[in-house]
DNA sequence: GTCTATACTTCGATAGAC
DNA sequence: GTCTATCGAAGTATAGAC
């Protein structure tokens, strides 16, 4: 049975070697091309390794999505001091790179089952600060909903529509995507130069930023 | 060298059973679960007849592509005549089992790269579809731009929220879920309402949609 | 036209050496 | 604490039998 067999330290160099392996390699080929001898050797080391540093394959995919997931998480956090946090919200959620990885683990969760209470709850913890972001961001303007649609809503389609893009853009389909992203980017252009509530005039610090 | 080898016809049951294991597969395992012998032992074969029908694993996810695109984009071309296209346009996209299994094909196109351009081609076709459905719903009920987002874009749009809708739910992540679809519902729903210009009223013939 | 026997490659994993 | 020798299982693919 599972003895006490050895196991490699956190910190170790050669750890971190094949986690940015793994990225790469899921990035470029996908998360099916992430088996112990090729990631050996895209890190340049002997394929026995991945199984000391790593005991089991899925063991990689757990700790590469934490690492993903903390730092991003990390960064979203500064979105809710920023000055412009809509169009921060939006740039943050269109990059490509990490729409790119972060599709990889949706799809991944799909085939090794027990990553996808991981990435359920990474993507809940996402959503969760997001309203919080732009619930301080209409409440710092004084904006009301009218007609709007709930904050909740909002979050949604804003990280719907920017994951999208990127996924599409990804796979060359580019129909309706320059008219989007001009709307979107006009619609939180227009908000974000309202002043906020709070007394600092932040349309001053503001570049201009027309597309 | 790759010889004269035999290979099943198209018509043959047992291809026809192989497709069908792997479209189950892609759907509840994911598309890396489709090995030869998974995928015949699923389908109750023996694994070598994976490799009479189809040569290389790759011309299985091609074949089950193209049969999966083609019925898609069949259906689609229904909704052109449809008395209410939003509706059915947005119920399509939102199809849990469709949105899986696009999903897993999107993936595998990171994966087997010779998907890319069978997937690309597809998008681009659903998307140009999509949008002469809904220029043809504008056209007849005399609806005009405003400050309405283009054509190209409320088509890119339905398609990104119904589709991250049904990838989330997937998931389990749901916040913002709910009021959208019955944000949206709501537009669309008032937008079908209106008489169409060609006479024929609609309305009359039309369920009570609210959700 | 349909299927099987078989070869060869790659994968995940562990016990044990340094 | 770090790495290697090695194994059994699973994967793809082909030549040839029915």
């Amino acid at each position: 049975m599972a003895t006490d067999r050895r196991l490699g330290t956190e910190g170790a160099e050669n750890r971190a070697a094949l986690l940015d392996a793994a990225e790469r390699i899921m990035r470029e080929e996908g998360y099916a091309a992430v088996t112990s001898r090729h990631l050996a050797e895209t890190a340049k080391l002997k394929p026995q390794l991945v199984h000391y540093y790593f005991r089991k394959m899925d063991d990689i995919f757990i700790a590469l999505f934490r690492r993903f997931s903390d730092r991003y998480l990390e960064n979203q956090l500064d979105i809710l001091l920023s000055d412009t946090p809509l169009t921060d919200l939006w740039d943050n959620t269109s990059d490509t790179e990490n729409a790119t990885l972060m599709f990889e683990f949706m799809a991944l969760s799909n085939h090794r089952k027990n990553m996808r209470s991981e990435i359920a709850r990474f993507g809940k913890q996402f959503r969760t600060t997001q309203i919080k972001i732009i619930e301080k961001f209409f409440k710092d303007r004084d904006i009301s909903g009218k007609d709007w649609p709930s904050i909740a809503s909002l979050s949604f389609m804003m990280e719907a529509l920017s994951r999208t893009m990127a996924f599409d853009k990804a796979l060359g389909v580019t129909q309706g995507d320059a008219d989007t992203r001009e709307f979107v980017k006009r619609l939180i252009n227009d908000l974000e130069i309202l002043p906020s509530a709070k007394g600092a005039d932040a349309t001053a610090s503001r570049r201009n930023r027309a597309s």
